[in-house]
DNA sequence: AGCACGCCGACT
DNA sequence: GTCGGCGTGCTC
């Protein structure tokens, strides 16, 4: 009997080898159950070996294989390659590519009733109440049209048997409507029709190719991109597209675009999502039916027939990058998968990420610019403001240039963001008395004073208190105090500045699901706001026809803490929020307050230089080897005991291999050192491009025999630093 | 990941 | 004298 080495969607370290019963059709990338340990589990054939007479091993059967497409063998080289580069098991990764495993069983179906005409022998009320709702509702489930009709299903039962309903089975998840891709194309400018071509270009030649589309904040990138799906659409009645969106930009607003211009809306892949429509998602995926997805970066891992072209939106966001469990940057992968697949990339970026750039540059990826906005918007005037020139009186957050052009915006009757990435009223609580900074327990955060609702909150774990009368450490009374500004602290500050004006808070407290997310939106588009104080969630994509000013309350929040991409993370966000400004008729303004005026970020920033500010950085991260010139890993890690992770940490110090241009940092306490009662150590790897860092990372943690309670993972290509 | 096997404290 | 804590090791 053959043999089929299967992986599972467990941790195990390799496939394991089961016979396969006569008459079964196996092949790689066959979804099979298989007996591990006492249970069937769900795997995926990864190789099919011929008969081996004469060998012993006593082997388990496959019990079943499922009917649907294998995986296909670029899905498969994808996850083998992801798996060795993040350090992590083969299994896992099959796990985070099966999410939604109900995807491989048929659509539940159910049974609706509809009216056949015929009327029945016997007529009574209650019968001609159901068949009068069941006209009016259309099919519908007998529950439904029992309800509607205010009488049991028995009466409904009653109509089938008499001939006057019939009863059919639908499947419950419907196919995704296919898109058009000739329904309406935006109206594009010569600079965007350049850049559309030279897309479609891309996706007609076939094969893989790679492209940073590089179009300043509203100049139309979404559309430049629609006409390359359009083409891919048209190209191979087959090809699918995959939209990568950071999590926080897959809105409403986006999906209504994309129904305008295909006339359906994508297949949508998030975290958000309900278990069926996760199924029907991944099930119309993997059949290869949904021929656009659009998702978040996990996303990336879904099991495509026939994966053509890839686009990565808003290329350079952060949240791009996974960092709990297995750590990826979806961008990166993508263009790996894009390779694998033979298909096309396209980063897309008004701030594009200083590795792309360098990419770009290095002719790995074809650059297209697109430089204007289309119609009479400009760009906004950014000015900073120097604090330690021009400070907020005390006890305020708003340097008086700032006030004054609030004010005149409000008389103007045109309307203000402002900016402050802190959620609540507060960042930190400390108590008068003692001076006890309160934290959240077993983590080493502070608590964050919310005053809306009274409580104080720590952001990372999600652990809430109602604020205390008392200071926990002392006991005295009334001495708690928030200290530093938040988003509600600053609406506070503005109700004074200026009484009567319509303010709100926009940030993930301040509206919950997508539905009072977009009356916010919509409101401050009508122009039924006049302030509107945001965290980050206002960076993105929204456009305020009569938004005239931005002001950023504390620019230099995210120079702190030794992140290497700190400054050029601020720069994106910076000119980002500008960006809002100013997209209509009427010019913009933006006024950044500084401590740190004469930082390159804000320098570049106020002379919109982009470009030489992108150079600066890359040339001190060339002398530093930093990435994208060099690479780095680290490892973390972590126990409930400081002392057991320290003793280990040591230990892993002298275990680590020698290998050339290697350096070593640590152990050092991880940027968060404590969360959730564990204690975390950290190691930094540093090594030229050409050394292959992940094989390092393994051949390290194959000489370490942590004790039970140790836990080490691996972080490819960090993004928090120190 | 499960799950079973295995040794040390509070209960009928 | 047992029930059960979760540490360790195995699953083709």
């Amino acid at each position: 009997m053959p043999i089929a080495r299967i992986l599972f969607t467990l941790p195990l370290p390799e496939p394991f080898d089961y016979t396969v019963p006569e008459g079964m059709a196996l092949e790689p990338g066959s979804y099979v159950a298989a007996p591990v340990g006492p249970y069937d589990r769900l795997g995926m054939v990864v190789e099919v070996l011929p008969d081996q007479p004469g060998s012993n091993r006593k082997l388990k059967a496959v019990t079943a294989v499922y009917d649907v497409p294998p995986m296909t063998a670029a899905m498969r080289e994808f996850m083998a390659w992801t798996s060795r580069y993040t350090v992590s098991h083969p299994g896992t990764i099959l796990s985070m590519a099966l999410r939604a495993r109900d995807a491989l069983q048929p659509s539940p179906v159910e049974t609706l009733y509809r009216v056949t005409g015929a009327v029945p022998p016997r007529m009574t009320p209650a019968r001609q109440r159901v068949l009068q709702v069941a006209a009016e509702l259309g099919p519908s489930a007998s529950a439904d049209l029992a309800a509607a009709a205010g009488v049991t299903s028995s009466v409904v039962k009653g109509l089938l048997e008499a001939g006057a309903l019939e009863a059919f089975e639908v499947e419950t998840d419907l196919p995704f409507p296919a898109p058009d891709p000739d329904l309406r194309g935006a109206v594009l400018t010569p600079e965007q029709a350049s850049a559309a071509a030279a897309l479609q270009e891309g996706v007609r030649t076939g094969g893989y190719a790679s492209y940073l589309l590089d179009g300043v904040t509203g100049s139309g990138k979404t559309e430049v991109y629609f006409e390359a799906i359009a083409e891919t659409l048209r190209h191979d009645p087959e090809a699918q597209t995959l939209v990568l969106l950071p999590e926080i930009a897959l809105t409403q607003a986006i999906l209504t675009r994309f129904e305008q211009r295909f006339g359906t809306a994508p297949a949508p892949w998030h975290s958000g999502m309900t278990p069926k429509d996760r199924r029907r998602t991944m099930r119309e995926t993997m059949q290869g039916r949904a021929r656009i997805v659009i998702g978040a970066r996990s996303a990336l891992f879904l099991p495509f027939r026939k994966l053509k072209l890839i686009i990565v939106d808003e290329e350079h966001d952060a949240s791009f990058k996974q960092e709990d469990g297995v750590t990826y940057h979806a961008r990166d992968l993508a263009v790996m998968r894009a390779k694998l697949e033979e298909g096309v990339v396209i980063l897309a970026s008004a701030t594009p990420a200083l590795e792309t750039v360098v990419n770009a540059e290095a002719g790995r990826y074809e650059r297209l610019r697109l430089s204007a906005r289309p119609g009479t918007a400009r760009l906004p005037e950014i000015e900073l403001v120097d604090l330690k020139k021009a400070p907020p009186t005390r006890g305020k957050w708003l340097s008086p240039v700032l006030e004054q052009a609030m004010l005149a915006t409000l008389a103007a009757g045109e309307q203000s963001l402002l900016f402050l990435n802190r959620r609540g009223y507060a960042p930190l609580v400390i108590c008068k008395a003692c001076g006890e900074r309160l934290k959240s327990p077993g983590t080493d955060t502070w608590l964050t004073e919310h005053r809306y609702s009274g409580r104080l909150v720590c952001h990372l774990t999600g652990y809430s208190i109602p604020k205390p009368a008392h200071c926990p450490h002392c006991g005295a009374a009334d001495s708690l105090m928030g200290v530093g500004p938040g988003v509600e602290r600053v609406a506070e500050e503005l109700r004074i500045l200026l009484p009567g004006a319509r303010i709100e808070i926009f940030s993930s407290d301040t509206v919950q699901g997508g539905d009072s997310t977009r009356s916010l939106i919509d409101r401050m588009a009508e122009g039924e706001i006049d302030v509107l104080i945001g965290t980050q969630i206002v960076a993105k994509g929204h456009n305020f026809p009569n938004l005239t000013l931005v002001g950023v309350v504390d620019a230099d929040s995210g120079l702190k803490g030794g992140d290497l991409r700190a400054g050029e993370r601020t720069y994106q966000l910076l000119s980002q929020v500008a960006g809002r400004a100013g997209r209509a008729e009427r010019p913009g303004r933006a006024y950044v307050q500084t401590y740190a005026p004469d930082n390159p970020a804000m320098q570049a920033l106020a002379a919109n230089d982009r470009d030489g500010y992108l150079a600066v950085e890359r040339d001190i991260r060339a002398e530093l080897e930093l990435p994208p010139f060099g690479r780095l890993a680290a490892m973390i890690l972590s126990a409930p005991a400081a002392d057991l992770v320290d003793r280990f940490a040591l230990e892993a110090a002298g275990l680590a291999p020698n290998g050339d241009g290697i350096e070593l940092f640590g152990p050092a306490p991880a940027p968060l050192s404590v969360i959730r009662g564990r204690h975390r150590r950290r190691f930094l790897v540093k090594s030229p491009r050409t050394v292959d860092l992940s094989a390092y990372m393994t051949a390290w943690i194959g000489r370490l025999k942590p004790p039970s309670q140790v836990r080490i993972s691996v972080d490819i290509d960090p993004y928090s630093f120190l």
